[in-house]
DNA sequence: GTAAAGATACCTTCGTGTATGTATATATAG
DNA sequence: CTATATATACATACACGAAGGTATCTTTAC
């Protein structure tokens, strides 16, 4: 009813979380209702209205759940000076697709946040916010491909920005096209052996026999 | 005002495809109202609601103006008895990023379907539309490089349908990407490098010196 | 006692569906 | 060639529910 302690009040607000993430996939974000997502947290709006705002504050709450894990796979993205970037980087984005694959929140959270939501004005906050943690993604990927090719490991054809955009493009299409059900590949298998694929190809030739921009 | 001529209710017919168009831009396809449509095309509900059943009447309407153009691209990839296929392929697909870049209409198109749009369970028609035509897409690259396979001009480390994929979820990414609005890249110029540069790199090279998987 | 944590109630706004009104184009009969 | 009938192409009006915001209770921890 009221008053609970601390503890139980912050309980409530992860239940409410975890419903709007249920009811914003099955519904949509713009259709969703503050009432439907109180009945499934087991409450009333007026709970929903305590703790949140209004149902942009509560999107974005959930958006800080995904953002707080995409940011996780972000700082694992770094250089260890004994071993070559390249394949680091492969091991570490494949470890975070099966990641991916197999916590199904992460995968309702994604697909919330790229196919059930419609970034128009009001949302604004929520679009600045994907854009900030995507333009951090692509600015990691960025340095370490830069780090890549002050080692000699990058193939020169590969401009360390264009091949940061190019992983980003490839991997954020296989994600979209995952993401919308009924997908004949899987993250650890075709698109894993894709991004190994791309950041092996890139890497410099041992032996310089560089034709023409063949990456 | 009623029953004018056919030839003028087909104007007020695509008067309010247009202004669907608009309007579901702006507020996205769930918050726009059919009475701000009405407005926008200069005329009231009754019209709408004459020419659609209803919203997701109107919106596959819209739909099929962008299935249109996609198909016309479809069909474009064919292949050429005395060319070789890829090289093709590339040039196919550039110039319809190009046209893509240059047409508003097609711009505006592809961002409600990509971006203004919760592909929830009413939506479902929709859903199943984007679905074949992408799988069309798809099927149609499959062919080609099939083709380039069979005549010798794919590396043999690629496999038809695995090559079909990558390219597909690679400009589908830098479409993501792009249509979000402030791209720091352009369809004809970092893109189209991209998939030629792809296309280029999966090409069966002249001498056969084939290491590990490089591709 | 008081303030946190929610529940309940009320109001208002908005959007849709549908029903009905209405004027005109077009077909058809004579 | 008219006159009439009918289907077309909308406009208008109404009823209805859904959803959100806000204000006001109620309970309970501290």
């Amino acid at each position: 009813m009221a008053r609970r302690t601390k503890q139980e009040a912050d309980e409530t607000r992860v239940t409410l979380l975890d419903a709007a993430e249920q009811v914003f996939l099955e519904r949509g974000v713009a259709r969703a209702s503050l009432d439907e997502v109180a009945r499934v947290a087991g409450c009333t709006r007026g709970a929903v209205h305590w703790h949140f705002r209004d149902k942009l504050g509560l999107f974005l709450a959930l958006d800080e759940r995904l953002l707080l894990l995409q940011d996780a796979v972000c700082c694992r993205l770094d250089i260890c000076p004994d071993r070559p970037v390249l394949p680091a980087m492969a091991e570490t984005l494949c470890a975070a697709l099966e990641e991916l694959e197999n916590n199904p929140r992460r995968r309702r959270l994604l697909t919330i946040m790229l196919q059930r939501c419609e970034y128009v004005a009001e949302m604004a906050p929520a679009l600045e916010r994907r854009r900030e943690a995507d333009g951090r993604m692509r600015a990691r990927l960025a340095e370490l491909f830069t780090a890549a090719a002050a080692r000699g490991e990058l193939a020169a054809c590969w401009r360390p920005e264009r091949a940061a955009l190019f992983l980003f493009a490839l991997v954020n299409g296989f994600l979209h096209e995952w993401l919308r059900g009924d997908a004949d590949f899987t993250l650890s298998g075709e698109v894993c052996a894709s991004v190994r694929g791309f950041l092996g190809a890139c890497a410099a030739a041992p032996a310089g026999a560089e034709g023409p921009p063949r990456c």
